[in-house]
This record gives C-alpha cells, structure tokens and sequence, in this order.
DNA sequence: TAGTGGTCTAGACCACGCC
DNA sequence: GCGTGGTCTAGACCACTAC
C-alpha cells in the first residue's frame, strides 16, 4: 500500500533530483532506460514520473524526455494539506502554538446550514502561532464530536492531524480552501499586534474523511505581512 | 492527442455530474461496468477517474466505490493557470479590459537575476481588470520578445494567451506563483480607487513554456475586498 | 464470499523531436 | 529513421468493504 513500486521509484527519483544526482534542467534517462534501472514495468515507471510532474520536480516533453526542473520555490505552501506542525518540522522556523481557548461550541450557523448539518456536537479550539517570537496567525477549528470526541490541551498544543491519524485512525482526504482578506475583530488585530491596519488574510478551510463525511472547518487568520503562498500549477485545457 | 479515450471518458463522466445524472453522494458505476459502458479496458477508465479525482468530482474508496462529491465550490480560481478572459467566459461576469500601457521594458531586476537572465528583450503590459463597473485588478505583464516579437494593443485587450497559444503555437505548461499581501504604489491604489486602505493582494506568477524556458512574468494587483481564491486538495503523505 | 478499487505486467501502436 | 513520451489493451494478484 505505502510500499508500493511506483511510490518508492518517485521518492527514489526525487531525493536524486533533491541532492543535485540529476541536475536542474538535464534530462531523466528515458522511460525505457528507467524500467531497466529499476526492474520494472514501463508503466510503473510513468506513474512514478507522473508523481514527479505534479509536484513540479521535472517536465515532461514528448518525443524528448523528461526535464528537471529547479525547484528553489517552496515557502508557505496552503496548496495541500499540510499543517502547522508540518511544516514546523520542514521549513527551520522557532515556532510555538499557544492553545488560548478549548471548549464545546457549535459550527458557525453559515456553515452548519451549508452542510446541512443540525447543530452537530463540536469541538472548538483557538490557537495563536508564533513565529520567532512574532505572533503570525490565530487559528480557529471545529472539530466534529462525532468523529473525534475528546480533545486535550496537550494534544491541541501538539499535532492535531498526527492525533487524528495516527491514534485515531481517521483517513483525511481532501480539504476544500478559500482565500480572502477582510477586516478583522478587534480581538484577532490585538492577539496578531496589528497597528496600522485591521486587514487579515483569512484562509477558511472545510476538511473531509475518506468516506467523504464533513470533519473539521478551520479559520486560519494572518498578518497579511507574514503571509505567503506559493503554488505551483500546470496548464489545464478548459 | 486531445482526442484521446480517457479524456472523453473524463469529460463525458464530469458532464454527467454537473448534470445531476450521477447524484452527489452516491457512487459511479463500478470500473468494471464503466469499462462496459465506454467499451474499454479498465487502465484506461482508471485514467479518467484519477482525472475527475484531482478535480474534485469524485473520492475514490477502496472496497467500495468512486463516491461523487459535491462540487458547489467554484468561484475564481487562481490555481491551475487560467486567464481572465478564460474565467470571464466560463463565470457570467460584466467585464472588461482598459489596456494602459504597453511598450518595451526589460524586467525588474529581482527576476532577471533569479532567472540568470541578462536584460532580455521583453514587452511591458499594464492593463486593468473591470468587473461590474468597478476596477478590481490592476495586471503588469512582462513578455520576453524571443517568444513574442510584437504584440499590439488590440491583443493585448482580448485574450494573450489565446494569441501566444493558437496564433503563435507556443506552448504554455506550467507556472509558479506567489500570493502576498503588500502595500502598493500611488497610481495602483488610485487605478483601483482604493480608499480606506493601501494594503493590495499581490499575485506574481512566473510562467513557463513546454520545454521550460522562462516566457512571462505577472504582477497581479487584486483589490482585497474583491480578491478571492479557492482550492481544492488532497492529503498528501509527505 | 463476492465485488470493489489499487497495483503491476508485457506487449502494442502512435505522435513528436532530433539528426 | 531512431528514440522519446502518450495511449491503450487484457490479463493478473492483492487489500479492502459489505454482507
């Protein structure tokens, strides 16, 4: 499952290409040259690569071969779910979670209606990001009683989604996010020392289990000076 | 090449979930029906779902079927490269486009370093965006002249990419883009008529051809109470 | 246990870039 | 013309879900 062939080949592949054993704008060896290397199926191998393409790492050309592409880009992606703790551990950032509120409290009427959610049972956790002793974003999350039904302090302060995963069991699957800037309560301008301005980056994310059943809704709130998001995208035909 | 199996299947299955014909909830024919269904092997019908995955149609459980998901999300994406002009014809939108500059400017200076370009060539574009009456973008397109010699301001009104990738028969692929909040110049907050605030979202976009070579880059200047951005991801492992 | 999706294979033909 | 990637096939085995 997680050990499958065509998994292991593209984390082969992008380590080589990470440590520079395939430089920045060469060529793969070929598809063909690839099955040998690696004992396998032409199209093993093509899966493997498409996992390279979509992550950026290299662009395929037909009729020539694959590129490598330079990939000094990645900063604060929001693209895909990774979380703060994540990414804590990825990017060298000092950063720290002070957890500010942990109670039960109902989803927010707009969204419960657009689930078509009765006021299921939730939990509510606010959380302040700091990052080298600045404060970055106040995050807020709705967690649904129904699928996780405690929540600790301790574990609000740690990982939330390795809780969710790892001892829970639960399969996230996809997330769908917007990205907007408006104004601000007064108590998020306060907590992310805003002085000049009340414009905060909102990032309103509506997470799903594998099964497809509605989980989480988050609230992420920046300094709209600290924010970044870096994406990187092919072009779609219609 | 456009015509190929998988795709149609794609498109055909996708229309078929707009539609309604396949209810959000309920599951999609098995693989091995569909294969029935479309006269096809089932690598080839896998293709097509893995296409209606990555855009969020569908979520694909093992043991149990291709769930369809619901899909009222829409609204101005800025992943995957879409133009104004693509999104003005798929969205109903009362818009337009006052070209007011274009001339020849070389790059600023941050990109053509990182690019390890040396003052190329390139057209200067400074159009803006107008949707209902109101100024909501202000674009600066720089276009390096290798690729494009001339572009006139009756293109540089309709839609470039059209002209760069059916006139010209270049071939755009990938892009890399950066979302910021920044505070902007004078005449940009004067174009959007900007008044309470000087803070502007800054979309910049590096934009590359098939064989990777560096054709535009793009400084989009979103006014923040129009600015909106929607995403669609899956969990990631690692 | 039956049906589902996930993976893998070994072959085939095609369109494209390059020489 | 040769090598490349893009597509398609018909089969196989496995892991998971549901009953």
């Amino acid at each position: 499952m997680v050990v499958c062939k065509y998994w292991q080949i593209a984390q082969d592949l992008s380590e080589k290409i990470k440590h520079g054993q395939y430089a920045t704008g060469e060529l793969l060896p070929s598809e063909t040259d690839l099955t040998r290397l690696y004992n396998t199926s032409r199209e093993t191998i093509r899966k493997a690569l498409a996992e390279l393409s979509v992550a950026g790492l290299i662009q395929k050309v037909k009729g020539k071969g694959s590129i490598v592409l330079n990939t000094a880009r990645f900063a604060f992606p929001v693209s895909d779910i990774v979380t703060f703790n994540e990414l804590n551990q990825s990017e060298q950032m000092r950063a720290q979670t002070k957890v500010l509120q942990l109670k039960n409290q109902q989803l927010p009427a707009d969204i419960s209606s657009r689930m078509r959610l009765r006021q299921p049972p939730a939990t509510f956790i606010q959380r302040l990001r700091i990052v080298n002793e600045e404060p970055v974003i106040v995050d807020e999350d709705y967690i649904l009683k129904k699928f996780v039904p405690v929540i600790t302090e301790e574990q609000a302060q740690n990982s939330l989604y390795s809780y969710f995963e790892n001892d829970l069991g639960l399969k996230i699957a996809y997330a769908t996010k917007m990205i907007t800037v408006e104004t601000a309560p007064a108590d998020i301008t306060k907590l992310l020392k805003l002085a000049t301005t009340d414009l905060v980056v909102f990032v309103r994310s509506l997470t799903y289990l594998q099964d497809t059943s509605f989980f989480q809704y988050t609230i992420s709130m920046h300094r709209p000076d600290k924010f970044k998001f870096v994406d990187f995208a092919h072009r779609k035909k219609l």
